[in-house]
This record gives C-alpha cells, structure tokens and sequence, in this order.
DNA sequence: ATATATAGTTTACACTGTAAACAGTGTAAA
DNA sequence: TTTACACTGTTTACAGTGTAAACTATATAT
C-alpha cells in the first residue's frame, strides 16, 4: 500500500518548508531566517507553519541534520573518486570535497560548523548525523592504517596515555579502528576545518586573494605527507 | 589640558554600554544582544542608545575591536612568558594563550572568528585590528626564522610559485618576513583556528571529554615539531 | 452521515531595531 | 549675562519578529 494522500501533502509541504528556508538562507544568511517571510513566500500565514515545525529551532534542526546529510554524500563521493587501494587519493579527494561543498554552500557550512544559531548546543538528534560525516573521514585514514599505508611522523606518534584511555572508550562504545586512528582523523578534521572556515569568514582571503585554492592544495598536500600516505 | 568634562562623561557612558553589551553576550550569547535590554538595564531609553552608536552593528563593530585588542594582548603575553631566544617555548606560549582566550571568552571568540553576526563582511575598520593579532603569530614565527631555528619539513616546504609570488606581493605591501614564513604562519593559524573552534562548538567534546586539554597540548606540541622548533 | 483529526486563519501579545519629533541641559559666544 | 546652539536623552510611532490561543474549514475514518 502507498502513502496515503494526507502524509504525502504532508511531506510534501514539509519539503516546500525547507525549501523556501535553504532559499532564504542562501540569499540573507542563515542568521536572519524568519518563518513570517517563509510563511509569506508560500502563501500562507505563520503560525500555519507550527502544524510542522513545533518552533523555529525544530526547524533548523531539521535544515542542519538535511545539510549534514548531503555534506556526508559529497564526502563519500570524493573519497570515492579514486580506487579503494589508492588510500593518498581517496583521502585527497575527501578532502577536496570537503572544502568545495564548503564553498559552494557557505551558508549550509557556516550553518553546521558556525556559531551555534541562538544558545549553545544544538538537539540531540543532531549528534549521531554529525558523527556520520566524521566517520567518512576517519574511514579513511583508517582504512589506509590497516593496509599499512599510514607512515612516517604520523605513524610513530606517540599518543599520551590519558588520551588513548580517552579513544579506547570511545572505541569500547562502537568507534571503529585503533586509537592512533581516531587521533589522527581529529587532527585532520581540525586542520580542514581550520582551513576552510577561516576561509569562509574572509580572513585567509584578505591575505590570499585569488590564490586561495593553491593554498588549500598545499595544505591538502601537506596533509597527505604528514599521514604518510604519500613518499 | 585635561579632556572637557562633556567628553569624559562621554567615553564613559560608551564604556558603561560595551561592559553591559558584554556582560549580556556572556549571558546570552552574541547572536540574541539587544540594545532595547542594554538600554534596560542602563536606565535608560533604547533611541538614547543611538547617540552614541549609529546602529546596531556599529556596537558590534566596536566591541569586535576591542575583543581583538584583548585577544591579541593575551597572545602577546603568552609569546612574552619565555626569553627571546627559546623560540620553541615562545611559540607554545602563544599557541596557549590562543586557546585559553578563547576557552576563557567563547563568545568572544565566537564574535572574532565564527558566524558574521548578520550579513556577511565586518566593517573595514576591522581590518587591521585583525591583522595585528595574525601578525603576532607570524612575528614569533618569523623571528624563529630569522635565527635559523625553523628546520626540517617546515623549512623545506616547496611553495607553488602562484602562492610565492602573492605572498611577495604581500610583502611590497608592507607585511614583514619571508613567503615561506608568511605561509607557515597561516598554516598554523589555520590548524589552531580549527582546534579550538571545533572545540568550542561542542564537536571535539564529544569524542575527547574531559581530555580536551591534552589533546590540545598534543597538537601544540605536533605543530612545535612540524615547524623544527623542538628536536 | 456523523465524528474526529488535521490544516489553516485570525487575533493577540511581547519582543526587536530604529526613525522623527521634542525637551532639557551644558557650553560658548554676544 | 544673556542669547544661541550643540548635546543627551525621552516620547511616540512603525514595521518587523516568534509564538500562543481560539476558531474554522476540510479531509479522513467509522
């Protein structure tokens, strides 16, 4: 049996909601998101759209756990862009990834990765879909640890013991691969983001103007060496 | 002679509304300050507030300022905490005093470095107290350089001609040390920026608990390495 | 055909930033 | 010392926001 019609509208207008959202966000920022203007630009009146959304929060809730969704996606498919045993390329090719969907969806990144829209912590039900796009990341280091291709600087780095009591935990709890692993694709995560968020807020570009995508290169590059997937 | 009596009460009164801006962005936040409530609980009328401010942003833009003066100073301070010639030990000071800031101050530092509060770009004036901040890294990097401390696989670093040629172009324009150390100096900015706002924003904690500290130490010390201060 | 769940509107309230007109006060010039 | 003016603030007003409550229309289920 298909959906019934009700659900279907339903979803449907819950679409057209997030629709007009992402819209509004690309052309204003996501900070000056207002459900009247959605409201209005549907043909309806705002508290019409609480029937959907329980408040404005549940509905960046929603927007943040969609744009997560579709980051992951371009991570994978950077990462699946080179062969499974080519580890330095599929790690580039994550990484490249990583920051063109940045570029592309500055407001989605700023979004996931920006200050925290009005208080602190976003819902819980975020969480588990945040970790979905480290676990791309961390995947590849990893799968590039077990086939003995994670070498060099990376490789001897001697982790304090708090902190591998701190990654075996986590890996007691379901974390995949070893320790080094988890520290590892940490620390990558950081760098990327470091790089691509300093970006976006126009503090690399006041210094690298039109060269902006060389440096990310290097740094990418940079990256590559230190893990040792490369020379 | 002593400034006019009308001009004191002046710079007063600015001071009085920045210490009750901060003290509401600490409260609640940066995204939710309202001049209604700073006005509020000044005693006063909200229009009062627009003899002193043109608008809501031009308050931001001001505290922003003054965010970065104190930011840059504790990085100062950390770099100051050894002698001129342990480089090593002046970079890990301020890399510290980096990331204590901001742990001491999150919304300050999520004013600096996060969301721009509403459209896009701060206002120009910004700038160059900005700069100052980056340009204290890149001095404690630079005078390493100098003295022949910067080794190994920093100091190696081949940089893609495109990036030299904008780095010296930067530099005709006034900004001191060499491409290598200018790159090395953003590199680095980048990796901190990354650490601490990724932690900041409640996804590092997620994996590292209460070890943040150390893992933070461990990346300090890792870009110590990187740039052959140490070993 | 009737009962009920859902979708939406109307109205209302408390909040925001900010423009315009006005009043009181300190300062400076005649 | 009186007159002019600049400065600081208030009052009032408007357009915008999120959201709660009551109500209505409509689609579905019985």
């Amino acid at each position: 049996m298909t959906m019934a019609r009700r659900e279907r509208l339903r979803l449907e207008t819950i679409e057209e909601i997030k629709d007009t959202a992402w819209k509004q966000i690309g052309e204003q920022g996501a900070a000056s998101l207002s459900l009247r203007a959605i409201a209005r630009q549907m043909g309806m009146t705002a508290p019409g759209l609480y029937r959907y959304y329980k408040d404005r929060d549940a509905l960046v809730t929603a927007l943040l756990m969609d744009a997560f969704s579709s980051f992951t996606t371009s991570l994978e498919a950077g990462r699946d862009s080179c062969a499974l045993d080519d580890h330095a390329g599929r790690f580039r090719g994550m990484c490249r990834a990583y920051f063109q969907w940045a570029m592309e969806n500055p407001q989605r990144y700023v979004l996931l990765f920006g200050t925290p829209v009005q208080g602190y912590l976003f819902a819980e039900e975020v969480g588990p879909v945040a970790q979905r796009s480290f676990l791309v990341l961390q995947g590849v280091i990893g799968e590039a640890f077990v086939a003995g291709k994670i070498k060099g600087e990376a490789a001897a780095l001697k982790l304090p013991t708090s902190l591998k009591v701190q990654y075996e935990a986590l890996r007691k709890m379901g974390m995949p691969y070893t320790p080094l692993v988890t520290h590892l694709a940490l620390s990558t995560w950081n760098a990327i983001h470091g790089l691509t968020s300093l970006f976006l807020y126009g503090y690399s570009q006041s210094f690298l103007g039109s060269q902006v995508d060389r440096f990310v290169e290097s740094e990418i590059e940079r990256l590559t060496m230190f893990l040792g997937l490369k020379e």
